[in-house]
DNA sequence: ATGACTTCCGTAGGAAGA
């Protein structure tokens, strides 16, 4: 018997925010679990009603005051959660847990790195940098099938943002980065969700600044959230979807949700 | 463009996002 699971991540900027269109998504899409990050709450104030009206009956939380924070909502029993702190810093950046069918999935806000890309200059680089290399030593060691979400804050492909050349010493598409990226790839053999299904060079963004005055005119975008998973879980991906429309929406977070769909 | 916009906290405006 086939078994399908449909799973999505969103960085939701704000979960009582925009609790409305969190409410809109589920319901439109009905994934089995939702990964979120960039929750800004800290778990006591969670929207937990709105979720559990909708049949997210399942819901582990890792919040904070102010920023950052990551939760996953699921209609599936989570178990054997843990938070791992890839920083340092105490800040709420992972929760992971196991699913029923004995996949791991693990979800991840990775910190974005502030303005300039030096690690001199600006320490959030440098932790940016540390934070994934500390992922990468996590990620060698897996033997679990896994599935890793979340907003990486990295675009790592040329055509994973507007312009290649303007972005080079942006931090998101600096060389430094992507090569960190590279390396986190490499230590699992993670499949890239989003370029199996939609090949280099297609188009593919998940960000688009609030700053332009018409993000879908200018189309601005950078490829900052991925889905990625073990190759032996990969095979089972038979669906992927980058909901751009919920840009548009009333109050809409500057990421939109991903969706991948597996048939076990 | 030391720029534009948005959220939190808290009730003004700084910090952070990327």
């Amino acid at each position: 018997m086939t078994e399908r699971l449909k799973i999505a991540s969103w960085n939701i900027n704000s979960v009582r925010y925009r609790i409305d269109i969190v409410g809109r998504f589920l319901k439109e899409e009905a994934p089995d679990i939702l990964c979120l990050q960039e929750t800004k709450v800290v778990d006591e104030l969670f929207p937990h009603e709105a979720f559990h009206a909708l049949g997210y009956s399942h819901r582990l939380l890792h919040g904070q005051r102010m920023h950052h924070g990551v939760a996953i909502v699921s209609r599936v029993p989570l178990i054997e959660d843990d938070r791992l702190d890839w920083q340092a810093n105490q800040e709420a950046r992972h929760i992971g847990v196991r699913l029923p069918n004995g996949l791991r999935l693990e979800n991840v806000y990775v910190p974005a790195g502030g303005d300039v890309p030096d690690a001199e200059l600006n320490p959030k680089f440098g932790q940016k940098l540390a934070f994934v290399e500390r992922m990468t030593r996590w990620s060698e060691g897996l033997t679990t099938p896994t599935i890793l979400v979340g907003d990486f804050n990295i675009a790592p492909l040329e055509c994973d943002v507007w312009s290649h050349k303007q972005l080079l010493d942006v931090v998101s598409h600096t060389p430094v980065e992507v090569a960190a990226l590279a390396r986190l790839q490499a230590s699992h053999q993670w499949v890239d969700l989003g370029r199996h299904f939609v090949p280099p060079p297609g188009r593919l963004y998940t960000w688009w600044s609030y700053r332009a005055k018409d993000w879908a005119a200018s189309d601005r975008g950078r490829r900052l959230d991925h889905m990625w998973a073990s190759p032996q879980v990969a095979r089972h991906a038979v669906a992927h979807k980058v909901h751009e429309d919920c840009r548009a929406w009333l109050k809409p977070s500057d990421h939109v949700p991903l969706v991948t769909e597996f048939a076990f």
